[in-house]
DNA sequence: TAATGTATGATTGCATGCAATATAAACAGA
DNA sequence: TCTGTTTATATTGCATGCAATCATACATTA
């Protein structure tokens, strides 16, 4: 046994494990859009009083995941399809942007963790395994937002990737042929970054964002038109 | 007199505007980096207690103006060159899909109010006014943003600005040299954006922001010398 | 009956008190 | 003198209490 017994392990303040569970949950889909945060409530659950609660939700607030309404109460945000179209609409030029940087930055063996991410979430997609295909693809596409070494800019994707994630437990799956395209490009992207190509990287993931941001909205209403035809 | 008397302005909750307060001084350069933030002292200085103060302080954490460290408190977050250089290179493209965006929405009366701006920043600029200049382009590049008519980008722009407007109060001013290129600069984009023309204003848009970074980092670096050479 | 006013309960907003932690100052031993 | 330990003080972190506000139901009046 280290030295470290698990009473080292609350070194993060409350409200940031509070903010962090919360974010989660909303993300993950598990608080559902529109729901009610009843503080007291929500402080028997957690077990902590509701000073750290507050703190964790002005948090959220900021992050836009969580909306609060003076003198009556704080509840996951509604996230509004144009929200969904802004926010892909701005992840375009930013993961190209990323992809620029960590082009310009990696050293061979970066080149070949992307290889080889890629080569893994095809692996899922012959697999048919498509959790695993998308949880791929996020990891691809973040670990090139990390090899960008801007900090800021790895901040400003992971919040927006927060917030999109929410669309995808509200939209059903892509269809086969929206998936095969998918990836497709997923390959003439990867082929590019291989070859050294910033250019045509760079242009290739833009497009491939954008047209990630469509399939999703598509979906979204497809789901919603499934739902109001019920 | 209006019905409304100094009664109803307490809408806000308190956390906001000790936040709007503080952000405020931060990006205006009264609280200087690295600023330690005492607790009870910040609110003797306001008059309120230590329960909105914090709420307020979380929140701009998540903007990354200030820092917490546990137990140990709130500073003014320390403002690094290679932030400001990553600040700029997000806007670059932010403010190119903005002018883009902005431009297939406006109606005559839009482009009107970007030439009037324009024109208003030509005045100061040959009236010698370098505050007013910087004043006016700062709203010119807000007015393309918010007539691009998206929530998320706007949110995302005024952060980013806000932060690397801090970095002005410790460079010192542009040489003529620069303030005459950025003003040529302008001078090109307005004519491509009265032009309709989206893919040249679009082009020289994202230059100028990344040259304008260029310019803020050189004189950083040269405010930076300056000093050590003392 | 519709509209307005009033009272009650629930919930949030803010202030304060106590506990936990970090900083420093003082001190003891080598 | 230096180092390690202890103690004191200041500050943050969290919990709780009270005040302000809102929602609901009910009562009153036109």
């Amino acid at each position: 046994m280290t030295s470290n017994s698990n009473a080292t392990i609350n070194r993060a303040a409350l409200h940031t494990q509070v903010a962090d569970a919360l974010r989660d949950q909303i993300v993950r889909g598990d608080l559902e859009s529109g729901a009610r945060l009843n503080e007291i409530e929500l402080c028997e659950t957690m077990g902590i009083s509701r000073t750290p609660l507050r703190e964790a939700i002005k948090i959220l607030e900021v992050e836009s995941l969580i909306e609060i309404k003076p003198h009556k109460g704080a509840s996951v945000a509604e996230i509004r399809i144009e929200t969904i179209d802004e926010i892909f609409q701005i992840l375009a030029p930013l993961e190209r942007l990323a992809l620029e940087l960590a082009m310009a930055r990696m050293d061979d063996a970066g080149f070949q963790t992307m290889q080889d991410m890629h080569d893994t979430m095809i692996a899922c997609y012959h697999a048919q395994d498509r959790e695993g295909c998308f949880l791929n693809d996020v990891a691809f596409h973040n670990q090139i937002v990390s090899f960008a070494g801007s900090d800021v800019l790895k901040a400003t994707h992971t919040n927006l990737t927060n917030r999109s994630q929410r669309g995808r437990f509200f939209a059903p799956r892509f269809s086969q042929e929206k998936q095969d395209e998918a990836m497709a490009t997923h390959e003439k992207l990867i082929i590019a970054i291989m070859d050294r190509d910033i250019p045509a990287a760079s242009q290739i993931m833009h497009d491939h964002v954008v047209r990630t941001g469509v399939f999703v909205l598509d979906s979204i209403r497809l789901g919603q038109e499934q739902k109001t035809s019920k």
